[in-house]
DNA sequence: ATTAACGGCGCG
DNA sequence: AAAGCGCGCCGTTAAT
């Protein structure tokens, strides 16, 4: 069952219909109050909820304490379906651009949304008969139960996404202004620098002969190294800690605790977190490949360094689950390479690799995969990728061809049903340029640079846009069970953090247990959700604790 | 004075 | 340690 909803001048337009989106009633106009206590009502279970923007409708919903258990995001499915080669041929693929296309309106703070918040121009949109397209353009695909997988796991990520943001991340403000004060020193206020940067700047200055450097200009720095003559090219850490000379020591130190101000500093406390909770937007879909992006306090950057400033509430756990080697198992089921899902089935993938004897040590087996996955020509990856290839075949085959596929412009499609796009025209021309017989050799390198650099983008798009898929199956599948589990005293789990392999959940102590039961079964049911009966294992590493630092 | 691009670095 | 992919955000610097 469907339930279109839309935005009318009294309140809300509610319409039934059936799996097809045929509508089964006239539309009703329910007030908001109307709408609040028909979406609550019991007898709605197992609805779709039918709407434009997930991120819109969805928020007021939670503040009045309602929750729903399935949506159709109209806005989301489009951007999938309008991209992906498995529905090119649907009229709404040809269909042209609106106000359903594109970013959603960025949400500020919740209390400045009112209750049937509509994003401008959005309401010339006709759900019903944009609801009626992508059915049509499901239907006609090859195999249409994948993208209709992907379309529910995609609007099943945009209400966990919504949710999240509603609970927060809980975060302890103490914890972390005691790490401010130990790595920098007692508060400053914005725009000085705190003691220990201080002393680190005079320490810089004095071994470099500069009195009046400042560290955080690149340039700067840059001058008075190759002053004090060094030979750099650059001030990124990883250059400098391969010179010897007294102001290095004390240069990348300040470098590390001046990014601890800049991006996690007493600004950003008094900015993102309010009343122990750190809210940012995620945006599913909010890259191509399908991976969620996120606005706000650098939300899914978090240091490490930090991570035990997120403490669960006095009676709470934090259920911190990640997937190991999450983009090789990916691809080795993408692929249906039985010997490399082997290697993955006793546990740890990369050892799983040595034991086949391709490679001779777990580094080698690591970074031969990412090697594989990014498109390493050089390094380590780059070497071993040959053997790799030779015990793998199957999978190494895939992301060469998808390689193959992008250097010469063409799309490449996920499990599922997401595409990449074919090349811009730009890139076209510049590759048509460079055929050409009078082409400049200097034109000839350069287009090819491009197109070496779209097939690593390509090769990449497959597995890491799969991966995705299988995360947002587990997230789907993991809150259809969170859902499911007995409340303590009314309270339930909440999910309150994703990224990318990795999910957190907030749940009364008593049941912590029974959530990472429920979420080990989920990461089960999501690989069987994507890849049927094939012989691949997600395993996770999860952990019961009372801060993410311990995990 | 404001905006855009760059260098750098955090995460997967 | 970096390499090869995908991001967001900071302070600085160049452009308008």
């Amino acid at each position: 069952m469907l339930v279109v909803v839309a935005p009318s001048s009294g309140g809300v337009l509610v319409t039934r219909t059936d799996d097809a989106g045929t509508a089964l009633a006239d539309p009703v106009e329910l007030t908001d109050d109307e709408y609040a206590a028909f979406v609550a009502d019991p007898a709605q279970a197992g609805v779709r909820w039918v709407w434009q923007d997930t991120a819109v409708s969805y928020p007021p919903l939670l503040r009045a304490g309602i929750r729903v258990e399935r949506c159709h995001d109209l806005r989301l499915c489009r951007a999938i379906l309008r991209g992906s080669t498995l529905t090119s041929g649907s009229a709404l693929a040809r269909a042209p651009l609106d106000a359903l296309d594109g970013e959603s309106p960025l949400h500020g703070p919740e209390s400045a949304q009112t209750l049937f918040d509509v994003a401008p121009a959005a309401s010339e949109v006709d759900p019903l008969a944009e609801l009626r397209l992508q059915l049509d353009a499901v239907a006609g695909a090859a195999e249409p139960g994948r993208i209709r997988l992907l379309l529910a796991a995609e609007s099943a990520g945009a209400l966990a996404a919504a949710e999240m943001r509603h609970a927060g991340l809980p975060w302890s403000a103490e914890r972390h202004e005691a790490l401010l004060a130990d790595l920098l020193g007692p508060r400053v206020p914005a725009g000085m620098r705190p003691r220990r940067l201080e002393e680190l700047a005079r320490e810089i200055r004095s071994a470099l002969g500069a009195p009046m450097l400042n560290p955080d200009s690149p340039q700067e720095v840059l001058g008075a190294l190759r002053a004090a003559g060094l030979v750099v090219s650059t001030t990124r850490s990883a250059e400098l800690r391969r010179l010897e000379h007294p102001a290095i020591g004390p240069l990348l130190d300040y470098k590390k605790r001046a990014r601890l101000l800049g991006a996690n500093g007493w600004a950003w406390l008094d900015t993102w977190v309010v009343d122990g909770r750190f809210r940012a937007d995620f945006l599913p879909g909010g890259v191509p490949s399908g991976r969620w992006a996120a606005r706000g306090g650098g939300a899914l950057q978090l240091p490490k360094q930090l991570r035990s400033a997120v403490v669960a509430d006095p009676g709470w756990k934090l259920v911190v689950a990640d997937a190991a080697q999450l983009e090789p198992r990916v691809l080795a089921a993408l692929a249906g390479d039985t010997d490399m899902a082997r290697a993955g089935r006793a546990g740890d993938l990369y050892e799983g690799i040595v034991a086949t004897g391709a490679v001779p040590d777990r580094n080698s087996a690591k970074y031969a995969m990412l090697g594989a996955i990014y498109g390493a020509t050089a390094g380590q990856g780059g070497r071993l990728l040959p053997r790799l290839a030779r015990a793998f075949p199957r999978a190494i085959g895939l992301v060469e061809e998808a390689a193959r596929s992008g250097e010469r412009g063409e799309a490449v499609t996920t499990r599922l049903g997401r595409s990449s796009g074919v090349a811009g025209a730009s890139w076209r021309a510049a590759q048509s340029a460079a055929s050409d017989a009078d082409a400049s050799p200097n034109e000839e390198r350069r287009a090819r640079a491009q197109a070496r650099e779209r097939g690593r983008f390509s090769r990449n798009f497959v597995v890491q846009g799969t991966a995705a898929e299988w995360a947002l199956c587990w997230l789907a599948e993991l809150r259809r069970r969170l859902t499911a589990l007995e409340p303590v005293a009314g309270r339930r789990p909440e999910l309150v953090y994703f990224l990318h392999d990795e999910v957190l959940v907030h749940t009364p102590a008593p049941l912590a247990a029974d959530v990472a039961t429920a979420v080990r079964e989920a990461a089960g049911a999501a690989g069987r959700l994507m890849f049927g009966g094939f012989p691949v294992d997600f395993p996770l590493d999860v952990a019961v604790v009372d801060d993410y630092g311990q995990a």
